[in-house]
DNA sequence: AACATTAGGGCAATCGTTTGTCCAGATCAA
DNA sequence: TTGATCTGGACAAACGATTGCCCTAATGTT
């Protein structure tokens, strides 16, 4: 067992009050300087550190940060996480990362364990369209981030990029490109990315004076896998699309792999966009032209938000919106690898 | 603030003792039917959930694990990681994550950071041999489980793959394809999966009769760069080898891209064999023969010898040595992927 | 009637730190 | 010599929950 105050506080024959204010080096402590050398002598000796739940309790605060997202293996939020553990460690802070799998009970109750546990904060990518769990966080008003997705427009913090403007430039591309039939793999109703990717999706095609059709809406979902069967629906239909965005990269790498097995030429017998450029986007061939969201970023500002929350006890419910960024590649413009792979590969 | 037993107990009019009775179901408590329905009532209707820092420090003990990996970019560890989620979350842990970006220094800090908050046990898989971090946790006595590489050979619980065996099998089947000169992209010596692979190697070579060249191993380290600047240091050989072993999958990613900016068809010109079958593997082109390891099972079992160790008090000190497996694709073998490729898109 | 037992909880110590307050002795000024 | 001030720390109350032990009144036993 580490060694405590008192156990210190025995060998030196002071007051364990002493030996902590020693060791947080209180300013108004009075102390000989003969009493405070052994003391410090002592404190290097042993390596003392003080025992963090001890402090926890009394200081109300954990220095320990939650993250609670859909998936760890998915390189969108583990990049994510990654940004939150460069700007909480630096300052002290642990993180607890916690994964949903798209279940709102098991955020439900890694969020009930986490407050047990008094997690300082909490920064959420896990979030549903009027999520409860996100209203509960706020009604107990646990300092929290939304980041990527959010739960009601404008109530709380978050950290994300704009949507709307992202599905837009992606298929305004497309559009520019020549493509007149474009489908959308799309996300969930229940989820703002899917809703907003989806109004921009509709606005760039209004914009261009292309009317829509329904039947090229296909909810895909986020997984590779309804990617996959989506693509399988569009491309059986006797008018088939000669184009697709997709909700995420994952959903455009089902439709990827979908279009290589049935024989389709890529780009010129199907153009691909998805969203997120995740490290795969750069590695399929043909890479995959995408929209770019810097995960990365989004877990550093994040953080920001929430310490800026937990060290001024207000709520500044700020949001950041990044502007998105297309990477055009060669699922949509043949050729447009060539110039890209050699210096991209290498610099990673 | 969440509500405490103190304001209960006023509101119920009994002492906070006898609420956390009622909460914790305590057998030897004797208590009138009224007043324990009316405790069970406020229970409910609050919400209560017992302060985990205070819980902590009466019992000893938090319900949190930490995990310490270079990084969880890479989807090895993501999965490792996951793993010990699945494993630890239904037992009612949380868990920490660390990310060491391979720094001892980092490693160190973040485990002082880690026992200073009295997590209950750590998994580390960013060990290195002769590990000082690894020695000061078992003098300690912090239960604790390595997991992919070790410390010091079986002096802790471990997890892992049988490190010689995998470079064997993957060396032999390139020795069996006919190839004779075959270079080794190798870890570092410090680290000993680097050590073992290299031993498996050469161990491979001797009993093939082949005579080794020390001029074929190059040290890549465990990142695409190193890989890139290894094959480029190998292909540029007045002898080139035919076929490359990589101590891991992103080495063989580097070689990979150099061989095709090179213009060398692969496996003909070059054939590439890597460690690990990350999911990049099965989806570069041609598909990466690879040495499986069950990065998900490594993070299950760990779990399991770690809550062993926190639940009994004791050290097993089990090692878990999970047998390798080649994953033949079609960086070694023509049409391998032909065959995969259908099928293991699909099912992802 | 005297004593033992049981029912129903209350008390207080404890986990290890932090921090506002207090205090005894020494030193100082007048 | 008498206060006043200063030195160098000691004391104790939190922070919440857990748990061994104790206490009082009521009931039961002989």
């Amino acid at each position: 067992m580490p060694v405590t105050l008192k156990q210190l506080a025995d060998r030196v024959g002071v007051h364990p009050s002493t030996i902590s204010r020693v060791a947080n080096n209180d300013p108004g402590l009075r102390i000989s300087p003969a009493t405070r050398s052994r003391i410090e002598a002592l404190l290097r000796e042993t390596e003392y550190r003080p025992n963090g739940i001890a402090r926890g309790l009394k200081l109300q605060q954990t220095l320990a940060l939650a993250v609670v997202i859909p998936d760890v293996t998915n390189p969108l939020f583990a990049a994510l996480f990654r940004g939150v553990e460069d700007g909480a460690s630096p300052r002290g802070y642990n993180v607890v990362l916690c994964n949903t799998d798209g279940s709102p009970d098991r955020q439900r109750s890694h969020l009930a364990s986490l407050t047990a546990r008094r997690v300082d904060g909490v920064i959420l990518a896990s979030t549903f369209l009027r999520d409860p769990s996100v209203r509960w966080l706020r009604q107990q008003r646990i300092p929290h981030v939304l980041v990527n997705r959010f739960s009601d427009d404008g109530l709380d913090p978050f950290v994300g990029s704009d949507d709307v403007m992202g599905a837009k430039v992606a298929t305004q591309h497309l559009y520019a490109l020549g493509h007149r039939r474009i489908a959308h793999l799309a996300g969930q109703p229940t989820v703002s990315t899917g809703v907003l990717r989806r109004r921009g999706y509709l606005a760039a095609l209004a914009e261009a004076g292309v009317k829509a059709d329904p039947k090229l809406v296909v909810e895909s979902g986020y997984v590779e896998d309804g990617g996959a069967r989506g693509t399988e629906r569009l491309l059986s239909m006797r008018d088939r699309p000669t184009a697709i965005f997709a909700v995420n990269d994952m959903a455009a790498v089902g439709a990827h792999s979908v279009a290589r097995r049935l024989g389709l030429r890529i780009p010129d017998d199907l153009a691909v966009v998805g969203y997120n450029n995740i490290p795969l986007a750069g590695r399929l061939i043909p890479g995959l032209t995408t929209v770019h969201v810097p995960a990365h970023e989004f877990g550093i500002m994040a953080t920001r938000l929430l310490l800026e929350q937990i060290e001024s006890g207000q709520r500044p419910a700020r949001q950041v919106v990044f502007q998105p960024q297309l990477v055009v590649r060669g699922s949509t413009v043949v050729g447009a690898d060539v110039e890209l792979a050699p210096a991209a590969l290498m610099q990673e």
